[in-house]
DNA sequence: ATCTATTAATAAGG
DNA sequence: TCCTTATTAATAGAT
């Protein structure tokens, strides 16, 4: 439908391209519009094309989580494997939200029964399972808390250290400033730390 | 383009509605598959009518969830929020997910900071609560534990009285068969257990 | 972006 | 649902 006809593969002019893409974007978003007032159609589309720009419609009064609610019911899977040539992919987001929900809700019954909790229905080698977890858990954590006195001891260690060094410098400088009245800012000096790098987490 | 031009508004007749909305969700489709092959687009879209069949395309080579990572890339929630009244909802699915796995992530690191793993970046306070929380659940754990073996004695203190009941009945059977050789199923009647609710978890 | 010749989609009817 | 066809709508190429 144009001065001429075209071939329906790709345009490789590159300007060329991107004019019918634009054109043809918004023709199907018309489109999608219309079926939806016209016939009571409820339309979800998504394009993007090279140029990155992406655009959106989805008729009123639904949403995706509802189009894949109702795929869901209407379609078994065996009709999804049918049609999955077509490069379907809402299946796909759908999966993946079961995934990540199951995961999470097994790890939240995991962190429950570490806790304490809901542990009724654990059999007597489950019990030991989790309090192995929970003794060598508790042995680590013990560790890295019983370190810290250390860490903080040492770094008192430096601290001083680097006070002496800053004192003998302060004071090697006031003896300067004492022998020379034309210094106006006798402190201006940068000192250098002696361990910069001691950044240990506490 | 037909016969006559129609106004766009909800078309009353209902086998009209059927039709058109048939020729037009077709149109689209075919649309959809030539935006994708002529310009490189990629295009998800799905249809349903009040008939309640649900149709979709996706372009090959990507699938919806590769589009909305796109999406959230190239449009910030400052565009989200300005293109929202169209009834869009790609959005509050990705959120979905986002949420989901961030509660993921955060469980996993709980988790792993229980079991005394990757517990450098943790201060002072945070290795208490974590030996807090450990020592808590291992109390519990323990005091599960520890019902165990009172509840198998128990059970085993049942069993043997019932054991001593069935023997006496037996006994008393093996008596009444003695004084009358007609009985040919000496042992066929049913013993009723004394404890029948005995099922507490091991 | 706008124009317009031409093709494509489709409304109405069978 | 499919076919036909008059008519409108979309759009390819040019400006």
């Amino acid at each position: 439908m144009g001065r001429g006809k075209i071939e329906i593969k790709r345009i490789e002019n590159t300007s060329n391209r991107q004019v019918t893409y634009s054109k043809r974007k918004n023709g199907i978003i018309k489109k999608a519009k219309e079926i939806t007032v016209l016939c009571d159609a409820n339309v979800s589309l998504v394009i993007y094309g090279s140029s990155g720009k992406m655009y959106e419609y989805c008729s009123p009064k639904t949403n995706l989580i509802d189009m894949l609610d109702r795929y869901q019911r209407l379609s078994g899977n065996k009709l999804w494997d049918a049609k999955h040539e077509a490069g379907f992919s809402l299946f796909n987001l759908q999966n993946e939200i079961d995934r990540i929900k199951k995961e999470n809700e097994s790890m939240q019954i995991e962190l429950r029964h570490l806790k304490g909790e809901d542990i009724t229905s654990l059999n007597y080698e489950e019990l030991i399972g989790y309090e192995d977890a929970l003794e060598n858990g508790l042995t680590n954590i013990r560790e890295k808390k019983d370190e810290i006195p250390k860490i903080m001891r040492k770094r008192e260690q430096v601290l001083e250290e680097e006070n002496k060094h800053l004192m003998y410098m302060v004071q090697q400088t006031e003896m300067a400033a004492m022998g020379d009245y034309q210094q106006h800012e006798p402190f201006s000096f940068r000192v250098q730390p002696m361990q910069p790098n001691l950044h240990e987490r506490m």
